[in-house]
DNA sequence: TATAATGTTTGAAC
DNA sequence: AGTTCAAACATTAT
């Protein structure tokens, strides 16, 4: 579920609901999501992995982690963490995380942080990531005040495509491989997204959970690289490592 | 059936 | 005081 084309996806098939008001809340949610009632959704948005119900003074914030799931007009056998009814229609959403964010969503989220957003600023993220040269790439591409967005699936699949190696040392890659890194989070985000839409999201993995390269034919690589400790495929043949 | 996985926060330990 | 790290949370496919 996570990454954040899959949450785009999620904010399409809400549509139906914007400007519609709430007439029931349920689920087990800890917080008082009683306050929803009789409350109209404003608009739906997203910034990376974060799906938000933006309401007249505050948002919900909801978080999928790991492990998270929702329903539309429809409902799982599970526990629901937070189901919001409308005149025709409801969402389900389960084993979710749920804030609230207070006031204007505006003065919460940077969108130019997004790399779906309209607004992603490709010149911004470079910056960031020259800021600290000696960090590893496989890291970098995960901090979502860079790459908001980026999952770990997304991580080795764009590292495989601009061929370099999870274990780079950032500021050790030529300029314009960074360049191309970067354009390629977002364009392999949308993608991500038009292949999930389809279904076919998998069959089009190069790296990711895949056991020999395409392009050479010798074995991907798995390990738990970086900080992060998160597990990369890539190809030691065709993906360079700049140290 | 045990394990691992598209993730993040928290709080203890250093 | 800043960093590092394990634990916690939760679900499902293999």
């Amino acid at each position: 579920m996570p990454e954040g084309p899959s949450i785009v996806i999620l904010k399409e098939e809400v549509q139906q609901f914007t400007g519609k008001k709430v007439i029931g809340v349920e689920g087990n949610s800890k917080l008082d999501i009683d306050r929803l009632q009789d409350k109209k959704i404003i608009a739906f948005k997203s910034w990376g992995k974060h799906f938000l119900i933006c309401f007249d003074d505050f948002t919900v914030r909801i978080h999928f982690l790991l492990f998270g799931t929702y329903r539309i007009n429809e409902r799982k056998d599970a526990q629901v963490r937070m189901r919001l009814t409308f005149n025709d229609g409801e969402i389900n959403f389960y084993s979710c995380s749920i804030k609230f964010l207070e006031g204007d969503i505006n003065s919460h989220y940077d969108w130019t942080e997004d790399v779906m957003n309209d607004n992603w600023d490709p010149e911004k993220a470079k910056a960031k990531l020259l800021e600290v040269p000696n960090k590893l790439i496989c890291d970098r591409l995960l901090e979502q005040d860079i790459f908001s967005g980026v999952g770990n699936i997304i991580k080795n699949e764009i590292l495989y495509r601009v061929r370099i190696h999870p274990e780079s040392k950032t500021g050790s890659i030529p300029e314009s491989q960074i360049d191309s890194l970067i354009e390629q989070s977002r364009i392999y985000s949308f993608e991500f997204l038009d292949w999930k839409k389809k279904y076919e999201l998998k069959k089009h993995w190069l790296a990711h959970t895949r056991k020999t390269c395409v392009r050479c034919d010798l074995p991907i690589i798995k390990n738990y690289t970086g900080v992060k400790k998160r597990r990369s495929f890539y190809c030691e043949n065709c993906q360079i490592l700049y140290s």
